[in-house]
RNA sequence: GGGGAUGUAGCUCAGUUGGUAGAGCGCCGCCUUUGCAAGGCGGAAGUCAGGGGUUCGAGCCCCCUCAUCUCCA
């Protein structure tokens, strides 16, 4: 059967005619967030429309619009539905998707949203309408109301085949954020492809239907009706403002629009594959027969682009982790299909071609793209050649011992400690007709994931304290002692103001009043301070009351939830009141190197990526008063000259006193002049750009919150202090800039005058200096070395007067006078050179300790002597023990006087030893 | 956050139940050769990642830290 549409409709025109279609009826176009979830750390990626919009249903944000639609970049790795191991097997797993998605924060409700859907799908798309099948809620714990508003307006909907109408309990139609929180029941399309879309006719007694599983019923659209605040498993309260939430995955409504089975059969994907095919030289059939690969390929390649566009770098952690799996994965199956040098990076360069439209931030950062994947898939091929290396000598003793299978536990260590891929092994294992016990591997994957999930996963934060601020917040604003807005923050006005002390806390609990020492969280309806964001560390200052009665100091301040800023310090003097009139100070010291550092941390950038490469980007900052930290993206370190070279850079520009001016302009405007903009930070609508040098052709731009002095010629001075790796591809430049820079710079001079004073020459000989003195000094050494052993030498050579000879055997005992046992050891080799075959026993006293070293020709241990034996029984005389080679035997002990009585003990039990 | 592995000369790596730190390549010098490639002889080069402990004695055993690789979350 053929679903009748409007003939080519591209996947590019299906995205836009969504967004045009909800533009023309009021909604605010808004761009895709990053992948990388701003203000959410529990969440590694980006997985849905909503998570941009989460503090609206919070409310704890608010926007300048009320509906809005939107394409967002999802990522969906690990979960329920999707293993990235499935992906590429079938034709509708991804690991990255788009989103389409509408919104409405308190304004139009189910009428509009399910009226605008039918619209949309049946009148702009031309979807059958007796194809479309809808659901709705009705609790099956008879609990929640069942949600008939929303099927009344299916009812209404022109052409609605009122049999469609089906209902669904918890599991498929009611939608929660969390175990608390806003939720609400939803309303999903389901569309009926034919008969011949199924997939369950081996399935006996299968009844296919909307959500039976089978693929002749798919779901379209998810219309989400916010509605509720849960408190408790059991307590669910009506919101007053209700909110829609929708999301449409773009892959699958053009492949339905496209009349396709299989999402990679649509134009979004077919360009991508039309390039692996021409990279690997094959004919259509050769790509056909070869599916699993290329689907891997193409989905991945298009998602690694898409993250490192976002800034995700290939690491061993978190997010970086899953950006490598995605990218070794992705080489493993080229290397499947006759790809054996990277080649990724091509693949991505039709993934740019295609969605840069969409998505310019993958046109923008193609140089990052490239670079990464190609890098990535070097250092893989490292892996694996090394992994590969420990597997064949694996197999050689395999084959030693005729064994046919590798053991699991075996296998599994390649790959967890190799990083081997289990694939790689089992190939190369059956090429010399071996075998590998796959049930055996998975044991111990299990095992493995067993240990290390005993631990605490990472990022997940206490959600019960972000918890109780917003409860704070949601009380003081009820109390009017905060503004509905929440906190007024102005850190870029006075440094100085007054105030009223809105709050305090201690220890998490409010309190009217504390006394001098006690920590306290401190709130107010309005502040000056910087909040930790950007890299850029807060402010510290002081709060006090009238006439200074009292005294707050505050070390930091933090924003727990959005809306609610708190200070953290301690009280200084005096009882402040909550209500009290309060002066509230920057500490203007601090901050004015703050300002100097966060400057020097853009000119930075700048000079880095203008003498590395584009490639180079921000992967973390630290500004603080005192220094600065800057990490980016980059492989390889800094040559002395590289550095230099970017120190001057840098200089120049503060030498060139650039001005730096602050503008507000539109996000799209600032993006598409060139700014910027850090990843991972969410931003407004209207956003700050901090721009350096001229406004036709700046030194520096970009997005930034944070503060910034007014003239570049205010640093003075800027030095790196530090460069080293922080991980694979990321580098970390630590420097100062300001009077710190100064003073620095003072105090390096200061102790190079304080070495050529001592050196006595001119500070421009120092070093020259001290490479004479470097090599007079080892001179010396080695001229002392010489003369010990010589004095040892000597030493030897008069004790050999009472050499004996015991049952004909060269014997020697003596005591000599030596700055390290080892020396001894010396002495006895020198021995055996004069006496071929003999016996030494030499006693020295090292700090207070006595020490004996016995030295044993060959010949003689094949005689039965050994040095090991008659050391210990010498030793037993100074209260030690001792040991070693049969040659070769050392012994320390605690009494030095008993050293000589030992020594002389040596004779009789050598005797003993070699009579007959 | 957790599990595993690795860290020894400029590079690649050996190093036995704990007993005087090694090889190959590279480097320097000399020899051989018309020259090159190569060969011969000799030489320099080490904080055995760092710190602590056990021991008469630690590259090796134990604890901690750091770095790199890797897997899991």
């Amino acid at each position: 059967m053929n679903i009748r549409v409007p003939p080519s409709l591209t996947g590019a025109q299906v995205r836009q005619s969504f967004l045009d279609f909800f533009a023309e009826r009021g909604h605010a176009i808004v761009p895709s967030a990053s992948l990388i979830p701003a203000d959410d750390p529990t969440l590694l990626f980006t997985n849905s429309g909503m998570v941009q919009f989460k503090d609206v249903f919070l409310n704890t944000g608010t926007r300048p619009y009320r509906r809005a639609a939107d394409s967002q970049k999802s990522m969906r790795v690990a979960g329920k539905h999707n293993d990235l191991d499935d992906v590429g097997r079938d034709d509708t797993h991804h690991t990255f998707f788009e989103m389409l998605g509408n919104w409405s924060f308190g304004d139009y409700y189910k009428q509009d949203a399910i009226a605008w859907a039918w619209q949309l799908l049946t009148g702009v798309w031309g979807l059958p309408k007796d194809r479309l099948w809808a659901t709705c809620f009705r609790d099956e714990q008879g609990i929640v109301p069942e949600d008939d508003e929303a099927a009344q307006c299916w009812l209404q909907q022109p052409g609605f085949d009122p049999q469609h109408l089906l209902f669904f309990g918890r599991k498929d139609n009611f939608w929660e954020m969390a175990e608390v929180g806003p939720c609400g029941p939803d309303s999903e399309i389901h569309l009926d492809r034919g008969a011949e879309f199924c997939n369950c006719a081996a399935v006996p007694g299968q009844t296919c239907g909307v959500n039976s599983g089978c693929a002749r019923y798919l779901e379209l659209w998810n219309l989400v009706f916010i509605q509720y605040n849960r408190h408790s498993p059991t307590s669910l309260e009506p919101l007053p403002a209700k909110h829609v939430d929708t999301g449409m995955g773009l892959e699958r409504i053009v492949s339905v629009l496209q009349n396709v089975n299989s999402n990679y059969r649509t134009d979004l994907f077919t360009p991508i594959l039309q390039r692996i095919q021409a990279l690997a030289g094959h004919s259509v059939a050769q790509r056909e027969a070869n599916l699993t690969p290329y689907r891997v390929i193409a989905d991945h390649a298009r998602a690694a682009a898409f993250l490192i566009a976002d800034g995700v770098i290939p690491g061993n952690t978190g997010r970086n982790y899953v950006c490598r799996m995605i990218i070794r994965r992705a080489h493993r199956f080229g290397n499947e299909i006759g790809f054996h040098e990277p080649f990724l990076a091509r693949v991505a360069a039709a993934v740019i071609a295609e969605y840069s439209a969409a998505y310019p931030e993958l046109e923008r950062q193609q140089l990052a793209i490239a670079r990464t994947l190609t890098d990535e898939e070097q250092r893989f091929q490292r892996t694996v050649d090394q992994g590969v290396a420990q597997l064949e000598t694996l197999m050689d003793e395999m084959q030693r011992s005729s064994q046919a299978q590798l053991a699991g536990a075996r296998a599994f260590d390649l790959y967890a400690t190799y990083g081997l891929p289990l694939e790689i092994t089992r190939d190369l294992l059956r090429k010399r007709n071996l075998r590998v016990d796959e049930a055996g591997f998975r044991a111990a994957l299990d095992e493995h994931k067993l240990v290390s999930g005993a631990g605490q996963a990472m990022g997940a934060k206490d959600a019960g304290t972000a918890q109780r601020y917003a409860q704070l917040l949601t009380e003081l604003q009820a109390a009017a002692l905060l503004p509905e807005s929440g906190v007024e923050h102005d850190p870029h006005g006075a440094l100085e103001t007054t105030e009223t002390l809105a709050a305090m806390l201690v220890n998490g609990k409010q309190v009217a009043t504390a006394g001098p020492g006690t920590k306290v969280e401190v709130i107010l309806a309005r502040t000056p301070f910087y909040v930790e964001s950007g890299g850029q560390i807060a402010d510290i200052g002081t709060i006090h009351g009238p006439d200074n009665a009292w005294q707050i100091r505050i070390e930091r301040a933090q924003r727990p939830v959005g809306g609610l800023i708190v200070h953290t310090g301690s009280v200084a003097s005096g009882h402040p009141r909550v209500q009290d009139s309060a002066s509230v100070r920057v500490n203007a010291a601090q901050r004015a190197g703050i300002a100097c550092n966060h400057t020097a941390t853009h000119l930075l950038q700048a000079h880095l990526r203008s003498l590395l490469g584009g490639h180079v980007r921000q992967a973390g900052s630290l500004v603080a008063a005192d220094r600065l930290r800057f990490d980016f993206s980059h492989n390889g370190g800094l040559s002395a000259g590289e550095r230099a070279e970017i120190a001057t850079g840098v200089q120049r520009s503060i030498s060139e006193a650039l001005p730096v001016s602050i503008s507000h302009e539109a996000r799209a405007n600032a993006i598409a002049s060139g700014a910027m903009a850090l990843f991972g930070e969410k931003y407004g609508e209207i956003v700050r750009t901090v721009r350096i040098g001229s406004a036709a052709e700046p030194v520096s731009l970009e997005l930034c919150g944070g503060t910034h002095v007014t003239n570049t010629s205010r640093l003075g001075a800027f030095v790196i202090v530090g460069e080293g790796a922080v991980a694979a591809g990321v580098r970390r430049i630590e420097a100062i800039s300001g009077p710190a820079a100064i003073e620095y710079l003072q105090r390096q001079a200061a102790l190079i005058e304080q070495i050529a004073s001592q050196l006595q020459v001119p500070a421009a000989g120092a070093a020259q200096k001290v490479g004479e003195l470097l090599a007079s000094h080892s001179l010396l050494q080695r001229e002392r070395e010489e003369l010990k052993r010589s004095a040892l030498h000597t030493q030897l050579a008069a004790a050999r007067i009472n050499t004996q000879t015991i049952a004909g055997v060269p014997f020697l005992a003596a005591r000599l006078q030596v700055e390290d046992l080892h020396n001894l050891r010396d002495a006895g080799e020198w021995f055996h050179a004069a006496h071929p075959s003999g016996v030494a026993v030499f006693g020295s006293v090292v700090d207070g300790a006595p020490g004996i070293v016995v030295a044993v020709t060959q010949d003689l241990v094949d005689r039965g002597l050994h040095a090991g034996k008659i050391i210990n029984t010498v030793a037993e005389v100074i209260g030690g023990r001792g040991g070693g080679k049969p040659t070769l035997a050392q012994a320390g002990g605690k009494d030095a006087t008993r050293l000589d009585a030992a020594l002389a003990s040596a004779a009789a039990l050598v005797a003993n030893l070699l009579a007959p």
